[in-house]
DNA sequence: GAGTCACTGCGGCAAAATGCCGCATCGAAT
DNA sequence: ATTCGATGCGGCATTTTGCCGCAGTGACTC
């Protein structure tokens, strides 16, 4: 299986490839919408991941390009910030299916099968705790931020020192 | 435009009628799938408003056979808790869109008519602060549990004491 | 090399939030 | 009439948070 992976974040990016080859996939990478189109353009390719985020651009507007260059290829988006509106336009647009980071890579390769993620019926009672809500919520933005976490702070409308305590205890008793 | 209500809170599904109506709908409204399908049988209809909770029932399941009795309708569906994996699969069932409460009627009634909800572009610097996303949560799931503090408490993990203060500052500020 | 700037880690402390009692009330079901 | 669950609220010890400040580091500039 020919997979293009499409991923601004270096390191993010390159753990995947690696999970992916292991798991017996050609990989390709690209960074940017330019080095995705071309590779698109030039290579076949059997399954897509696109990333929704590619530093300024919007990896939205890349779905029917990529498509028309590769009507055949499964195209799944996997994405940081993620939302239902902007999933439901994503499969608008043609893509497969629409994946939130954090995901395994047997999730993703399972995503570029086809088979769809089991959606375990979701329970009135497995809502998330609040503490739970907040700690994902936490690792999504700053990790949006690059890490930044002066930035994260002010993006989450608390006080940054406030954060640095939250994420010193959080990984202890999760 | 005749359209098939179903949804389970009372309160909810004739607040929701009410405002279609004045918007010129004909409305349906029923409070179960037994009584949901009844009405897709026998009634001519242009769209449905599902809930996904309808007490034990999973409104999901519903899909199939609503489309089969109303093929030519369109069907959104409207959802409290609601997850990108379970409104992608809705999607995959055959609805439309699918909408979070609180909704407007009017972007309900936009759902039905078809113009997908305008999914204002998410900016990197939109992600909403710790404080919004407790709200909202907390908001939830309380209606989840049909505004039973001690039980929101308890799957929020948190003191019911402490939710009630929460409860009781939120709406002055902010 | 000196200086500037942004980011980080950490200490301290007052103010606020939280957990954890208990008590009184109220309505519905028994 | 009594029981039971839910609610609103007071009190209080403990924890968390907001808001300083200071020192170290790395990058970038003059």
């Amino acid at each position: 299986m020919n997979v293009l992976l499409i991923e601004d974040d270096e390191g993010f990016r390159t753990t995947l490839a690696l999970a992916l080859k292991r798991r017996g996939c050609d990989v390709l990478q690209a960074a940017g919408q330019h080095e995705a189109l071309g590779l698109a353009e030039s290579e076949n390719i059997d399954g897509m991941v696109l990333d929704m985020r590619l530093g300024a651009v919007d990896g939205m507007s890349l779905i029917p390009e990529l498509l028309r260059h590769q009507p055949k290829a499964r195209l799944i988006i996997l994405t940081g910030y993620g939302s239902i509106p902007s999933a439901l336009e994503a499969v608008r647009l043609g893509a497969h299916d629409y994946l939130l980071k954090p995901a395994s890579a047997d999730q993703v390769l399972a995503a570029l099968q086809g088979f769809s993620t089991a959606s375990p019926r979701p329970a009135v009672s497995d809502l998330p705790s609040l503490a739970r809500l907040e700690w994902e919520h936490i690792q999504r933005v700053l990790h949006e931020h690059g890490g930044n976490i002066s930035h994260t702070a002010e993006a989450l409308g608390i006080d940054r020192r406030t954060l640095q305590r939250k994420l010193a205890k959080m990984p202890p008793e999760e």
